[in-house]
DNA sequence: AACATTAGTGATATGTTATAACCATCACAA
DNA sequence: TTGTGATGGTTATAACATATCACTAATGTT
């Protein structure tokens, strides 16, 4: 489990091979959101770096720097939840196959997980046949986890 | 392909021996739904009332509306689209199986499809070893249509 | 070093989606 | 006919997101 630190140095360094800039802002920003160790909503995440780092970030600069860390694959942007999460992998070298997030509509709890490549293909497969193609592999869904009760009829 | 009229009393029908009303108003929401012929944001079904109907609905009210219609599955809500569309089966009297919705990113279109069942089922089972259960097997993927270019990189 | 250029950020305003709270009214049953 | 609950209007506000313009910091010339 790598520190926060670490995590950071590795985002710095593949920042600084792509040539863009991990600055300041971005940096605190992408810190805090791994350190809340979970999803965080753009005003969520204000409200952190306000207590965590005294910063008082304007709500702007963050979905900029969301967009940014965004493009740069350091963060998801869980469309369904309305919220963001630092990537799992920023200190890993190797690609991890593509994340498929599970959210629960109750609590807003988030879990990554990885699915079967066949089912996958089998998805992309039937959105092909419609005439579309995916915009994205990384999936999200729908869900109720397990402390939050299966959806009373 | 059946009319506006004749679905919007197929909808009555099933209303009433529900024991619930589709009062004028639902209706109008729903026929401007139906006629619309696509999903439409709440506020642009507002907008659709008003030019077509010549009725202003505050957005409280298609709000209500709204959740009531889908509770009655007279229409569905699109989540990552954060749009409603009217349910293509009112008339139908059997069901047709859960359909899927494919939304371009772009354009915003949106297509219903069918999914084999293996191919679901699957991803139930990836979701339930994950402690979290699919809040609705209604399924919905960001997608591009083919009008919308695939993703540039 | 001086300058131009661009990227990054701040500030303000506004847009979009959705809900809360309260009240008036209508339909229906007792 | 009177009460009760369902329905809808009104107003306010919350939550999420983007547009625009201006200022500043970093970068690369010459």
């Amino acid at each position: 489990m790598p520190t926060t630190a670490s995590i950071i140095h590795s985002a710095e360094k593949r920042c600084t091979e792509k040539g863009v800039r991990l600055t300041e802002r971005r940096s605190q920003v992408l810190s805090s959101l791994i350190q809340s160790k979970k999803a965080l909503s753009a005003y969520g995440l204000i409200d952190y770096c306000r207590e965590n780092l005294g910063q008082q970030l304007p709500a702007m600069s963050v979905y900029r720097i969301l967009d940014f860390l965004e493009g740069e694959n350091l963060v998801h942007r869980l469309h369904l939840a309305k919220k963001y999460v630092a990537c799992a992998h920023i200190a890993c070298e190797h690609q991890h196959g593509v994340p498929q997030f599970l959210i629960c509509s109750s609590c807003d709890a988030v879990e990554e997980i990885v699915i079967q490549h066949s089912v996958i293909n089998s998805l992309k497969d039937s959105v092909f046949e419609a005439g579309f193609h995916l915009a994205s592999p990384q999936l999200e869904f729908e869900c109720y986890c397990s402390d939050c009760v299966p959806k009373p009829s």
